[in-house]
DNA sequence: TATGAATGAGTATTCATTCAT
DNA sequence: GATGAATGAATACTCATTCAT
C-alpha cells in the first residue's frame, strides 16, 4: 500500500497549467476525495451505515485506512458527505416561478419531475433515499440533511403549485394545499418497492408518478 | 437465522387451569419468552437492529443476560422471531369476499381498512412495517415473511375489489388493475412520515388513505 | 485464553461455606478485580499512564481484552481505581485530635507520620504520588483525587499541630501556619529523588523527614 | 533518542550583519529551528509528551507537518532538544567560590539563588523541571542530562557551603553535609505545587525558599 | 529545503456469545 | 432452566512518519 500509485496517474498532462498550490498535488487531492466518497456510497448501499466499515470504504477506494479521515472527521461525517454530493445538484428544478406562462400544472410538473424520476430509477438519488430511510432511526442528523436539503423545499413548491392548480380549475378532485404529499408518495412507494419489496420486478417511479398525476390534474 | 424452535412448544395445551405448575415450569417458560420478544420488539424499533444491544433486551425483560439465548441462538433469531411474531398477528381482514352485496368498494374499502389504520398508528402494524423496511436491505427473509403473510395477500385483494370497482363504474380514473399500489401509497407515505420524517407532527394516516379513497372512487 | 482456568482455582475448598449469590462465583469476581488493579498498578508505575495499554493489563491480569471493562468503564476509571484503592486507608492517622495528653506535637509526628515514611518507601503510596506526579498534567482529575483523598486533609491536621507547637513554646522558629508546606516539603523531595533522580542511591524518606523535625521543634 | 545532529551546525559563526543572505539562508534555518524549538516546548509543557503531536508543534511553528522532521529525526529527539537547550542555558551561577570575603553563606545563598527562583517562577526554568519531573520516568536519559547540568553541580556546591557554614559557626542546627537537600526540597515543593497541586494559588518559591534558609541559618 | 497528502501500526472500547456455577 | 462473569473478535479513530512534488 505504501506508495502504491493510485489508479490515474496521467492527470495534469493533457491540462494547460493546473495551478498547483504549494505542496503536493491538488489534482490528486481531488480525486482522492471523490475516490473516497464514491467508494463510501457504494460500501453504504451494499451494507447499509452501521455496517460498512471504514476500513472496507479505504479497501474500496484504495486508499491507507487513515486517508478517509483527512477529508471526514469521522464516518458520520463522510456518511454526511455522500449525502450532500449526491443531493447538490439534484434539486430538481421544480421551482414553481419556472412554470411558462400559460402552463398548466400538471403538464408543468411532467416536463419538470419526470426527467429526475427517471435518474432516481438509475440507481443514485434513490438509493440515497433509501439510505436515509433505512438508517434514519439510528442516524437522526441524516434525516435532517435530507428534508432541510430536498424534502421540505420541494414540499414548499408543490404547495405553491397546488394552489395555483385549483385556483385555475386545473384540479380533478379536492386535493387540500396541506396534503401535497399525495403527489409525491407513489415516489416513496416505489423506492420502497424496487428497494425492498421486489427487487426483481421494478416498477417504473415515472410511471407511477404520471398516473397519479392523471388522477389528480386535467389533461 | 434458523428458526430455532425452543426446547419446549407445547405449552397452552394440556394447561387446564392459568396457574403455576411446581417445577421447570411450562407457564414460567411461556411467560419469559413472551416477555423477551416484547422487550425485543421494544428495543429493535427504538434502535434498530445494529444498536440494539442483546444486553439491553435481557435486562429490558428482567431475565439475565444468558436467557434470551435459551429462546433464540443468535440475535437474527431473535429479531425474525419478533417480526415473525408480530406479523402473524396483524394479517389484515381485507377479503374481497367479504364484500356485502351491493356496497361499493370504496364503502367496503373505508369499512375494513380504516379501522385497521387506527390501529396502525397507535404503534403496532405501523411499527413493524417499519422495521421491515429499516432493517429489510440487512434481513431479506424479513422482506420475505413480510410479503408472504401480509403485503402480497393484500395487494391481491386489492387487484380482485379495483377489478369490480371498474366493472361496477364506480371508478372514477382509469386506474389499472395493475397498479393497486397507487392505493396504499399514501399508507406507506405516512409510516415513512411519522416515523422517520417528521415525528413530531404526525400525520394522520387514515385520513390520507380516505383522502385518496376520495380521488379515485364515486362515493 | 478462552476457559483458562485463573490462578487460583482452589477457593472454596477450605473455607466452611463461602456463600454465593446467586450466579457466577463472587469469589472469583473479588479476585479477578484485585488481579486487574494490581496489574494496572505495576503497568501504570512501569509505563505511565498514556504509555500503559489496556491490553498490557489486561495480559498481565491473565483475563481477556475485555474483563477490565467490566470493572472500570474506561482507562481513566482504572486508573482512579487504582489510586482510590492505594490511597484509602492510607490516610494516615495524623488527626491532631490523636495527641496524647502532654504530647509533644513534635513527638507525635514523629509517632505518626514516620511509620507511614516506611510504607511509602517499600513501593507503593511513594510510587502513587510518583504516578499523580507523572500524569498529573495530562490527567488533571487524578490530582483532584489524590488532593482532597490524600493531600489536603493532612495539611489541615499539620496545620492544626503547627498552631499548637506555636501556642506550646515547641517551636524553634517562626514557621507560620501558613506554611505547614515546609514540613512535608522533604517527603516529596525523597519520592523525587527515589523515583527519578537518583534509583540507585534511594534516600531514606523516614530519615529525611525526621531531621526536618528536627530542624522545626524542641526536641 | 539520538542527539541527532541537524545537518547544519555551524549557523552563527560567519553571519556578519544579521541580515538575510540570499539562497536556502542560513538565517532562515536558524529560526525556523528555533521557532520550532519553542513551540514545541509550548506543546510539551501544555500537553505532555505523549499527548503533544507533532502536528500541533508544527502548526504552532508556523510550518508544515513535515518540516521539523528536517531538524529532528523523531519525536523524542524533538523533545530531547528542547529539553536540551532549555537546560544548557539555565546554568545556576551559585559557585562557592563566588562568595564574597566575610559574606556569610545565607546571605550568600539570598543572593544568589533568590533571583534565580524568581525566574523559576516566571515561566522557565521551574517548567523545565517540571517537564523533566513528568515525563523523567519514559525517559530517564533526560533524567541524565539534567542532574549533569543542574542538579548535581548545584548540590555540590551547597555541600561546600553547608560545610562552611558549619566551621564558621553559622548554622542554627546540625544540618549535615550529606543533607544538602533539605536546602532545595521547598523549591521543589514549590515546582510541584504551582504545576501541579494548585495552580490556582501558586506559591512564591523564592519566599518558600527564604523561609527555610531562616530555619537553617542565623542571620 | 519545505510542503502536506498519504500511510498504517497501534489502541480504546463494544458486545455477541459461552459456560461454570 | 437461569445466571452473569468472562471471553475475544471486530472497529472507529489517532498520529508519527514518509515521500512525491
Amino acid at each position: 500500500m505504501r506508495g502504491s500509485p493510485p489508479k490515474k496517474t496521467q492527470p495534469a498532462k493533457t491540462r494547460p497549467l493546473p495551478q498547483r498550490t504549494r505542496g503536493p498535488s491538488v489534482e490528486k487531492t481531488a480525486q482522492t476525495r471523490r475516490a473516497i466518497v464514491s467508494a463510501a456510497l457504494a460500501e453504504f448501499l451494499e451494507k447499509g451505515f452501521a455496517n460498512a466499515t471504514m476500513d472496507a470504504v479505504a479497501r474500496r477506494a484504495d486508499v491507507a485506512k487513515g486517508t478517509p479521515y483527512r477529508y471526514f472527521p469521522t464516518k458520520e461525517a463522510l456518511f454526511e458527505g455522500v449525502v450532500r454530493q449526491e443531493i447538490a445538484g439534484a434539486l430538481v428544478e421544480v421551482n414553481a416561478a419556472n412554470r411558462a406562462p400559460g402552463e398548466k400544472v400538471g403538464a408543468f410538473l411532467r416536463r419538470t419531475m419526470l426527467p429526475a424520476m427517471r435518474v432516481v430509477e438509475r440507481q443514485g438519488r434513490g438509493a440515497i433515499a433509501r439510505l436515509v430511510l433505512t438508517e434514519g432511526v439510528r442516524f437522526p442528523a441524516l434525516v435532517e440533511i435530507y428534508r432541510r436539503a430536498m424534502f421540505d423545499p420541494l414540499l414548499d413548491e408543490l404547495r405553491k403549485l397546488v394552489k395555483s392548480a385549483r385556483d385555475e380549475g386545473e384540479l380533478k378532485t379536492d386535493l387540500r394545499v396541506e396534503r401535497p404529499q399525495l403527489l409525491i408518495a407513489p415516489i416513496w412507494y416505489g423506492i420502497i418497492h424496487n428497494g425492498l419489496l421486489d427487487r426483481s420486478q421494478p416498477l417504473d417511479i415515472g410511471d407511477l408518478f404520471e398516473a397519479n398525476l392523471d388522477l389528480l390534474f386535467e389533461r
